[in-house]
DNA sequence: GCCAACGTTGGC
DNA sequence: GCCAACGTTGGC
């Protein structure tokens, strides 16, 4: 088992979009980069933890929690000529873009990017790290469960 | 394989 | 809108 973060602009898809959602779970789709998706082809499992991330919006941060639910299969929008994530040079026999569901299991309240890096529990974190900009990154089971345990208990 | 130019991310 | 950081592209 392990956990991830994963962002998703509230503008996009929100926690509260993706609770709406038949059985709270959406599609994670539009991820364009190879690291990220390696990261659902090959490094994830269903029931993996999700902190679910608000990025690039007036409050970024965890807005809740969520599982990996199900295996990697292709990301439909790549085929898509109307969706901004459309990938012309992608081959349907062979996509090159993947994605997992992922189901909601939580809202909780939106815990503020200057917190978690208040916090010397987290300073390690990938999404903190300096430059970073992926869209998905891996979180350790001590920094799940310091979010968990103390940031979430609030 | 190198690397300059360009594009994207995302917080501020 | 700015800009740091870093990924991608494409000529050579």
């Amino acid at each position: 088992m392990r956990y991830w973060l994963m962002k998703s602009e509230p503008g996009e898809c929100s926690i509260d979009d993706a609770l709406a959602m038949p059985a709270s779970t959406v599609p994670w789709t539009g991820v364009r980069n190879y690291q990220a998706r390696n990261f659902m082809r090959d490094a994830m499992a269903v029931g993996d933890g999700v902190l679910f991330y608000h990025s690039s919006c007036p409050q970024p941060g965890i807005a809740g929690l969520a599982e990996v639910a199900s295996a990697p299969y292709p990301d439909p929008t790549q085929f898509d000529p109307s969706s901004p994530y459309c990938d012309a040079a992608s081959d349907a026999r062979e996509p090159r873009w993947l994605l997992v569901d992922v189901r909601v299991t939580r809202r909780t309240r939106l815990v503020p990017l200057a917190e978690l890096r208040a916090h010397p529990e987290l300073a390690q974190m990938v999404v903190l790290r300096r430059g970073n900009r992926l869209s998905i990154t891996p979180v350790t089971a001590a920094e799940w469960a310091f979010v968990i345990k103390v940031l979430l208990a609030r």
